[in-house]
DNA sequence: GTTTTGTGAAACCGAATAGTTGCATATATA
DNA sequence: TATATATGCAACTATTCGGTTTCACAAAAC
């Protein structure tokens, strides 16, 4: 069973999940009033994205707290920031080749 | 068929396309000779990354360069601006409180 | 003009996914 | 103690997904 952000992510009603409790942990059921389908279902939701760390669980008495593990979330930042870095470096060559070109547009003058 | 960033980038193959062509474009046949399974699988994710306007296509003859969208993978980065957005304001409520202890503190002594 | 090459699309298959219903368990509450 | 509440887990199901094999077609190359 796969189980990293990027797949957790992906289902439409986890990164409602998330969002919805990124103000404020809740608990499942609370979390599955704010959906359609089942408590089940929400709390399967809420296992993949406890299992991926994405959640984090906060017990007190009966009940869970679910809270969004923002160090995590950093994961998907990270890898948007290869290529980040990928084109800062190719629009900075692009620079260097305008700035050539200048040169040599002066020169010709 | 749900075809959006999300779904896409969740398989692992496909983020691993789209780090490989962020440099620079590149053929079907090229892009495949990196991975293990066929050509045509291969092609299916190219399907999918297109479909979600992940990559653009570029005609030259008979062979189809593609290339990375940087545009759409900003998509990725809005969605998670809400988080830090949240959390920006949820910290400088938190300085807030802090600052408040702060001059409580002073006044007792 | 025939052959090779680059590509996409269809049909099929096993595995994973998201949902449901039903059940088990532990903690409050009366 | 008996009951209600909060939760997770197992079994089942329809659908989607990722892969393969096979085919079709157009552009180069010979």
């Amino acid at each position: 069973m796969r189980r990293d952000v990027f797949q957790a992510i992906a289902d439409p009603t986890r990164r409602a999940i998330l969002l919805l409790i990124a103000a404020h942990a809740m608990t499942p059921n609370a979390i599955a009033e704010h959906f359609n389908s089942t408590r089940q279902a929400v709390s399967k939701h809420l296992k993949i994205l406890t299992e991926c760390e994405l959640l984090k669980q906060k017990f007190t008495g009966r009940e869970i707290y679910y809270e969004v593990n923002a160090n995590k979330m950093k994961d998907i930042d990270k890898w948007l920031a290869q290529f980040r870095k990928i084109w800062e470096t190719r629009f900075s060559q692009l620079d260097g080749v305008l700035e050539q070109l200048k040169k040599n547009k002066k020169s010709i003058k």
